[in-house]
DNA sequence: GCCCTTATTGATACAATATATCATTTCGAT
DNA sequence: ATCGAAATGATATATTGTATCAATAAGGGC
């Protein structure tokens, strides 16, 4: 559908309609924890919910200036902050951006799979990964509480459309 | 950056000798395939090296000033490029600095543990890890070229001087 | 050594990302 | 209705990273 330029997949991500529901349950959950759910933490899930990919933050300004011109980089930055400790909002390190958690219900060490060419974000829970990285913390005396983990490369469906992505890179980071 | 914040320690990596003795090897290698070691680069190396730990762009740049006082941040960020590509230096996405490679001989994808209390960064190469993210890729169709694995948590040494660093934050990204 | 080509640097400007501060407003409980 | 805590708005600024282009330095052939 479009010449070279990666679109975003919208309503690619694993259905938002159970996107939906499980944001209804935070909003009762909120509540029952004393947090807010106030309107610029909801314009935030919103506009990354209809987004269906990540955003950066300022991208994410963006849109909701469109809505509410008040809108400041510290606002969203604080959305996203509230968003992120209650583990519904990712923030994906190698592209300074954020994604929505596809499985909001309960905080986890996930792993991000990215595609270079469609911007496609995968978010897995691996369970061997997690395990080796505990593993690994274990031997070198670590006790581990926060796991980063992107992978970057290209899709089944780049790959197939020939979209191959041959960046020359070393397998490093 | 205050008080209360871990030192750095430095020389506490893999012995300076024998970084020292792989960057000379790496002289020879950069003649060898055609590219420059200049004094910029060199300059860069040399302050990561004495540091012994991360620096971020602009405190490696206050450093190299204090040589030459025409170093530039767009001087610094392609210095880092350089290494990086090269395999020599790696990138933190976690708290934005950079780091020498300890094992500078091969690129590899590797796995960096970090310590949230006296900031030590241990780079590891752990087949599991890195066997299991593959794994993980090749089942949701990704053929993977760039893994970024940063494992943040509380070293065994700052663990048993009861720095114990309950963030309360819940072990997810 | 000298010239030539090309990679690299220096200088400047600027873009993008993120945080600090503080007065004001909103929310929920009393 | 009032109070206190939490969140926001507004403003400013810090931090991190790039773009551009003329000037310079490094290595290869003579």
């Amino acid at each position: 559908m479009s010449d070279t330029v990666p679109m975003r997949r919208a309503a690619q991500r694993p259905d938002a309609e159970s996107q939906l529901r499980a944001l209804e349950r935070l909003e009762t959950e909120c509540r029952v924890r004393g947090c807010r759910l106030t309107r610029q933490r909801r314009a935030v899930l919103r506009a990354l919910l209809a987004e269906g990919g990540a955003l950066s933050a300022y991208e994410l300004l963006e849109r909701l200036r469109r809505v509410d011109s008040r809108c400041t980089p510290a606002g969203v930055y604080r959305a996203l902050e509230f968003w992120m400790t209650a583990g519904v909002v990712h923030r994906l390190q190698s592209t300074r951006s954020f994604i929505l958690c596809e499985h909001p219900e309960a905080p986890h060490p996930g792993q991000l799979l990215i595609c270079r060419e469609c911007g496609q974000v995968i978010e897995a829970e691996d369970k061997g990964v997690v395990a080796a990285a505990i593993r690994l913390g274990e031997r070198l005396g670590f006790v581990l509480d926060r796991h980063l983990v992107e992978l970057t490369g290209v899709c089944g469906p780049c790959r197939a459309q020939g979209r191959a992505g041959d960046s020359g890179r070393s397998p490093t980071t």
